[in-house]
This record gives structure tokens, sequence and C-alpha cells, in this order.
DNA sequence: GGAGCTTATGTTATCGATGCCATGACCAAC
DNA sequence: GTTGGTCATGGCATCGATAACATAAGCTCC
């Protein structure tokens, strides 16, 4: 009679199902969870059980019992100027699954320190297991040191912080290729639209651009900086405008080309034919927009899976895997003439 | 003596707070809950004793006992071609956080109910307290049918299913103003390419695009269809270039809207000067791919807030408030010749 | 001066999965 | 027949914040 009025007011428990099935909750618990000493007969009535009272597993407990929530967390920069992170996201997420992992996330509207503690500390109040970054950090103050301290962090591309792991990409290799390609046209020089610096693939990037050069025995020109914003772009291409020799630019990201584009073709610049552009990233838009772009494709999901790997693993040493750049060509790049 | 060895071993609990403190555990709780009914000099000696131990708030405990878990889920297409929903994402968090929600994502790789599925179960199995869906449903299964009756659910923008309530955004009016500007500038007809039927907000547009054209008299062509990704885009721009007629295009989202103006530009049909486009969506590459895009801005931060509101608060029923749509001229639209 | 109120604090019970140990059944080996 | 082993299962304790209730002290007002 009891159990009459009880049972409506909750979600079924273990204990619930363990009554229904004559058993007892350890049973149930030991059924679930696949264990082998559980006879056959008797995980059949813990599962019909299960069925017919709509029971659904409860993680509270385990969380309670255990000190740790299986939950990671994922910083975002809520900027639309990081489009191919997405895929970040979805390696995060999928890797954290596979686990048994979920993933919380924390959104920052700008790239600011006291954005960045607020959101390190709401995922520290939440209990998470480990903290996935996909934002730079512009500096490190004593209160993220203080989280990255207590809790697993791991950086996908950011600038490096004490206490948290960076993930390490090969995002010079990106800017070899790139500028490599620019070379192998026949162009003589090539200049460079970096990322922000407080970026470890921005300045990787820039790097690889300058170590490229260097060994094909062409001076450096001096790189221009963007904030990876089409903006930004826009406004180191009317600077790339008036300087005739340019004919052509490594930019470190596809937005930013669209906007070097624009200013060149607002000085009567066009591209491919005056100045050849290859850029990073390969966003759904670099082939459709004009004109489609030559750039480097980069695996991101790859990269937001090796972080978890890294985060969960015991890989605290070992380097992870580098993620690889390929290289597509279109019709932003050509001969000099 | 038995003090120090446990205490090393573990995260210092409210207890071990109230221990330093010399209150009960149930004063740290009052005093860090910010009750009014704490003694001020009662309550630093809590906050001093907090910091020195380094005490941390565990959530867990309140989990198990509330039944509730304080989350929200998000599902979220892992696909490129929803840029702006990353918006939706900073919303949903922005307003989740506020009501002392966090918010755990699950991404899918594609529009496939089977994945649906998953991500809803994993959610569901998460114990989340509602979950927000910013994915179309194609079609709703049995399994999605039982899980969004169990929880609160709230769609952004997606298609209809029984027990997810569906968050009214007028895209009706991003067509018509969209079309109303076009026919503004003396064109006779406009073409539509639409998204997908599944989505409510492609058929609301669609709606929005010929109710305006037939209050101006004006027999409605028939709509192409696309999938919101550049390359349909594409696709159905061949089509529409073959159609000399064809002088203004209302074009369902800023990447198709790419893809139709390169299909066009192949074809010889410049825009503006041969073809008017106007899209939906404001991407921030809108202003600096060629030509830049007049195109209807729409407030995804806002819908995302919305939803979660509608989640968490009463207004099951009450409409929520519709999120403004206004029109930025830029340069792909213009008087026919 | 005592009833009635407010304020500050303590005590106890609770949520539900699971680790640890206990128990009983069965079997094989000596 | 007793020991020692495995297998299937049950009982109990545990994690930590907090709601509900209890208590004690101080204050006001007739």
């Amino acid at each position: 009679m009891t159990e009459a009025t009880t049972t409506r007011n909750r979600q079924p428990s273990m204990a619930d199902v363990a009554h229904a099935a004559g058993v007892s909750a350890q049973t149930v618990s030991r059924a679930l969870r696949g264990s082998p000493h559980v006879n056959a007969e008797t995980r059949r009535r813990v599962i019909d059980a299960v069925e017919q009272l709509g029971y659904r597993y409860n993680s509270a407990p385990k969380v309670l019992a255990s000190g740790r929530s299986y939950t990671l967390g994922l910083v975002l920069l809520q900027a639309g100027g990081y489009y191919s992170r997405s895929a970040v996201t979805a390696g995060v997420e999928a890797a954290a699954g596979q686990a048994g992992y979920s993933v919380s996330i924390a959104t920052i509207a700008e790239l600011d320190t006291a954005l960045m503690e607020k959101a390190l500390l709401k995922l520290s109040d939440q209990g998470v297991d480990g903290i996935v970054i996909a934002v730079p950090l512009i500096s490190v103050t004593q209160r993220m040191e203080d989280i990255t301290r207590d809790i697993p962090t791991v950086t996908v591309d950011g600038s490096r912080t004490a206490g948290a792991a960076v993930l390490g990409i090969d995002q010079q290799e990106a800017g070899r290729i790139a500028t490599q390609h620019l070379l192998d046209l026949g162009h003589r020089q090539v200049w460079h639209v970096a990322g922000p610096d407080e970026w470890i693939e921005a300045r990787q990037r820039r790097q690889g651009w300058q170590e490229c050069l260097a060994a094909a025995g062409i001076d450096v020109p001096p790189p221009l900086q963007g904030d990876w914003s089409p903006e930004s772009g826009y406004r180191q291409g009317r600077i790339l405008a008036m300087i005739p020799e340019v004919t052509a630019v490594f930019v470190a990201s596809d937005e930013m080309a669209f906007g070097v584009i624009k200013a060149l073709r607002e000085r009567g610049r066009s591209v491919p034919e005056d100045v050849s552009i290859v850029s990073v990233d390969d966003i759904e838009l670099a082939a459709f927009c004009h004109p489609p772009l030559t750039t480097v494709r980069q695996d991101f999901y790859r990269s937001g899976a090796t972080a978890v790997a890294v985060l969960l693993g015991s890989e605290h040493d070992a380097e992870p895997a580098l993620a690889p750049a390929s290289l597509t060509i279109r019709s932003s790049t050509a001969a000099p003439q």
C-alpha cells in the first residue's frame, strides 16, 4: 500500500527494479553492468523489470561516491571567427563519449582574462574531471593557475599555461607547405598575414613560413598581423595592396584571406592574376566564394579527440601524434606574370 | 591523528570546513548560499576556513538528493553548414548558466534518425533536466518520442515533434523582408532557393516569400531546394543560370547564396548587374566575400537564450517573444537593367 | 514576567549506485 | 567427511549537501 504511493512520486531506482525482479539491488547493478557472475536467467528477469518499470540509470550516486564527475569541460570562443573549430567540439565529444564521459561547455564571448577565469571557475565548480581549452590564453592569471593545477587541462592550439598540457599540432608544417607551394609556382617572395601572436598556431605557422623562405635563401619580409577575422584581413590587405612588388601572400586563415582579397580587389589587383593567395583551414565556403581558395586543410576533429586521449590517458609525457596537414589547390594561386 | 591521515586522501567537504570554523555543516551551507540568518562574524569564519582548506563546492549530493541534475542537454549538428548556429550555443549556455544550469553537448555527424536517437538517449542517460535541439528532425521515431515525453524538450528552428515545443521564430518575416526589398528595387519576379523542407525555418521563409509575391499580385514561380550547403546552392544556381528571365533570387542562407553566385558567374551572369541576390543569416564572411551580400540578419544568440527560458520557465503556453530580423543592404542587389 | 516572536545555530534523515564483505550452494580433491 | 575453491547473490556502509525539524538565546509588548 505504501508501495503504490511512494512509487508514483519518483523515478524508479535499482531497488525498485530489484523488488520487481525478486533480487537484491546489488544483483541488479551487476546484471546491468555486465558482470560475469550473474545467472543468465536472473539477468533476463532484471532486464524485463527494467523495461517494465521504465528504469533509467542514475549516475549521481556514482559521482557522489567516487568523487569523480565523469564530465569533461570544454572552453569555446563564441566569436564566429573560428568556424573550423566546431570540428574540435565534435572530436572532443566523440572521444569523451567513447570513454564514458560527457562534455560540458563554457563559452566566452571574447578573449579576456576575466571571462576566461569565469569560464574555468564555472567548470571547476561543476566538478569536471578535466578541461579542454579550445581558446587561446592571452595572459595567465593566478586563479587560472590554481584551477589548472587542480584539474588536468589540455589546450588545443592555444597559448601555453603552466599546469596545462598543450597539444602539439604541426602548424609549422602547414606554413611550410603553403609557402613552398608559392615558391614552386615561381614567386620570388612570399608575404605573410599572421594570426594573433598569442596563439601558438599563429606563431608556428609564421615560423614555418620564415623557415621555408630562409631555406630558399630569401630575405624574410616583415609579417603583418590580423586577429583571424575577415575584417582584420581586409585591413592588412589594404597595406599589401599599396606595395607593388607583392605577388604572393600566405594568410594564416581562410577568413582573413577573403578580407585580404577584398582589399586587393578594391585597389585593382586581382587574385590570382596579380597576387597569389594561400591560406589555412579549408572552411566549406573556401571552394565557393570567389576566387576559390588554395588552402591547407587540417584535421580539427582529430585534434579534439587527441586532446581527450591526452587528458584521460597516461600520455602525459609521450608526445601525441601530430595531426596531418594537406594542401588543397584551387584558383587563388598562379605563376607570377 | 586519524584526522591527519583521512584528510589527505580526499577533497575537503563542508564537514571539514565546519570543523575548521567551529560550526556545523549546515551553517557552512547557509553561509555559502547567502542565507540571511547567519551572523556576519560566523560567515567570515566560514569563508576563511573555505579559503584556508581550498574547499570547492560539490554539486553531486544536491543532484542525488534533489533528483535533478541541473544540466541541460544541447544537440548540435557537426556539419559546418550552420555557422550562425554557434551563437545558439552561446545563448543557451549563457541563459542556462544564469539559472544555475550547466550545458552538456551531444553532436551528431549528419541528419540521421539513428544518430539522433543515440544523441537523445545519451543525454537522457546523463539525466539532463531538459534538452535543446538545434538540429532538424527528419522523422521522429518511437524512441525519440519516449525520451521527449520524459524530458522537457525545445527545438530551435527545427521540425516539429510530438512532446517537444518548437520555438517560434518569425522566419516568415525574414522571407517577406527579403522579397519585398527585391520588389522595391523594381524586379518583376523573385525566384527562391529554399532550405530543406524538414526545417520549419526553411518552410517559413518560403511562405514569407510566397505571401509577399501573392500580395503583390505576382505569380509564384516554383521554388528550388537546397540543403543549406554552398554545394547545394551551386547546383540550384546552375539551373537558375539557364533561365534568362531570372533577375532576382531570394536564397534561404548566405552559404547557399555564395554557391548560387558561383554558378551564375560560371554562366557569365554577374551579381548584381544581371541578377540580384538576397539571403538570410549575415555570417561574418557575407561582407567580405565577393560580392558582399545583402542579407537578413537574425539573432541566434537570443534564440538560444529564449529556448532555455522556455525550457526552465513556466512559459509552456505563452508564446515566447519573436526574435527580430533586420535587412543589411550590401552589394548583391541592384535595380534590374 | 511570561507569551510570542525573531534570529542563529545544531541534529537527523535523505537521495541511490556500488565497493566490500558475508553467506550459502555446489563441486572436487584429499 | 572435511577442506578449499568457485559461483551467485545479499547486507551494509559510504559518498556530501541540504530540507525539515529542533533548540537556544535574545527581544518586544502587554
